[in-house]
DNA sequence: TTCCGTGCAAAATCTTTGCAGATAC
DNA sequence: GTATCTGCAAAGATTTTGCACGGAA
């Protein structure tokens, strides 16, 4: 179910010359914490660490989360909000995908096996080192398509 | 090849209550003439159209290009370069996927029937009226992942 | 004639960056 | 000890918005 421990999150760091910092660890901690289905926005997040007394600058944060997702720790979504969401990059079973409403941002999962094979083989075919692999379908909800608000 | 002349776009405009304007229209030609996997940013359309002494201001290309994605007519791009890029939304056989590198940003088009199938058949099982379906791949690239520099 | 759309300028949002002090290794 | 990391404040980039005028239907 983790992913990561700190200790392997430390190893990988180090690798490349880095640092394990209580910060690092933290947020970490806090994806990992996360249920299922819930993404965080580097303001969620902020925020979050705030009201736990922990609290981390934005900057770090920001630096933080973009550090994860280019290690391939966290994957980065686009769920129309104007501003990235972010949840732990879980492997097969846990891999999923997205279906959004373009009007209200109603955001559903679903998982897909074949998709992340689709995704593993064209990587692997380019010669690319795969990070995430997301499926993003947009469409209007049943909701919207009722309202009389057209766009 | 070409998914909406003018008329069929204005058609679709009045049928919502809206207007058919030389702006629209211009941009949608833009589009439509764009050679396959080529993809423009606001501010691309914004000097493409200075060049050819079409000016369009960018708050009217903002506004457009957001009404056109969510009419289904464009496709919204996050390619990881901090904005957003647009294309035609184009049906099979011409519609394609993103395999791109998160160091340098290079990116490849890959197409793959059965992907655009699953969005299709997930969306209506949710009720969704589809717009746009799009798998994204991250990775690095071969020529990233020989460079010697860490993330 | 009506009300939608455009352009301009200003504002709002989100994200990045420079720098000095702190800290992991 | 040294290079990396953090927090702060400021800057940068992208996108949105209010308003008056112009134009499509």
């Amino acid at each position: 179910m983790t992913a990561y421990s700190s200790a392997s999150l430390k190893a990988e760091l180090n690798e490349r010359g880095w640092r394990l910092t209580p910060q690092r660890e933290t947020i970490l901690h806090i994806f990992q914490e996360l249920p299922q289905g819930e993404h965080l926005s580097a303001e969620d997040l902020y925020q979050r660490l705030e009201e736990r007394g922990e609290g981390i600058s934005l900057s770090t944060i920001y630096r933080t989360l973009k550090l994860m997702a280019r290690m391939g720790i966290l994957r980065e979504l686009d769920l129309g909000e104007g501003h990235k969401h972010y949840e732990i990059n879980q492997p097969y079973p846990h891999h999923h995908h997205h279906l959004i409403c373009i009007r209200c941002n109603e955001t559903i999962e679903f998982k897909n096996e074949s998709i992340l094979k689709t995704g593993a083989k064209t990587a692997q075919k380019e010669g690319y080192h795969l990070l995430d692999c997301q499926l993003t379908i947009h469409g209007v909800c049943p909701k919207c398509q009722r309202s009389l608000i057209p766009v």
